[in-house]
DNA sequence: ACATTTTTGACTAATATTGACCTTTATTAT
DNA sequence: ATAATAAAGGTCAATATTAGTCAAAAATGT
């Protein structure tokens, strides 16, 4: 641990807090002041080492009384083929092929049936109606943060 | 948690007395005076805390002898649950709107934690990135795509 | 040298607070 | 009854208080 930036240090303080809390709130000027960066820098850190991926979840508020509040989650076992299946999944998705992904994951008893006639129901093309300009574009982009989402849960 | 503003702390003591009651009367000058603001800030209070997605109505009077009174709805009713969905369901539906309609569905125990998150997902901001344009028209569809499908499961 | 990571700051966006002015309703005076 | 006055609540825009974004500059690693 002899990497001493600014930004090492930050996550060191956070972790450290975290190691004996669920989640931790901060105001972003005073973490500012307290390692003496500019407050864009308190963003460096979370967007770099606090990615849901590592297993943790931000959430923030602007304005009086705002925050950046920091909660740890529990990566799922099934972790690793998330990442690798929304990997696999193109800038582009047709209606079939998400079906069939959704398909797979049922079958794989990953998901319930009415999960996945959820998740089919935001993505029909009804939805996309009248832009189909986008539509399997943006259908990617749901099927992405689907799979985020099954990847980790919140400790309760 | 983190009732650093005002408006939080008064959205807080509201709630706590909604939580035995089915709805609360009170006098914006009293309300103000108590949690020492000027009395337009119950209005933003109510305004941003209180609306029909959140599952709250809204009545007052003017004049001698004036109130504001907030009633909380009962969705348990089946039969005018989608109806009263529809109705809040604008053609254009902002992510903290669908997040106060699926939070108020979680509540009324018709869908599961897990389903309400998987849904949010795929209605989140990310998924709109670079089509902010027509963001709201399409979480729109997305949502009211997904209340068609949770009525048929009713019925089934 | 070149690539990557960190640091910085100017600009942007969201949310909360405040106050001046407006509208509605009830009460009191004539 | 009607008019004037008092007693509510409503609206809106200015200001304050946060946090977010993005790209350039600096530092560090290979």
């Amino acid at each position: 641990m002899n990497n001493q930036n600014i930004s090492d240090l930050i996550e060191n303080y956070l972790k450290q807090i975290l190691d004996d809390n669920e989640k931790i709130e901060i105001r972003r000027i005073e973490m500012a002041n307290q390692f003496n960066c500019v407050p864009s820098q308190i963003n460096y850190v979370i967007n770099t080492r606090f990615t849901i991926q590592k297993g943790y979840l931000v959430e923030s508020k602007r304005g009086g009384g705002g925050y950046i509040r920091i909660i740890k989650v529990n990566l799922s076992d099934d972790n690793q083929l998330f990442v690798a299946l929304e990997r696999m999944i193109d800038e582009e998705l047709s209606f079939n092929d998400a079906l069939a992904i959704l398909q797979k994951l049922y079958e794989e008893k990953i998901i319930t049936k009415r999960e996945g006639n959820l998740m089919i129901a935001g993505m029909s093309k009804q939805v996309f109606q009248d832009i189909s300009d986008e539509e399997n574009h943006i259908r990617s982009r749901i099927m992405r943060s689907y799979i985020e989402r099954l990847s980790y849960e919140e400790t309760e």
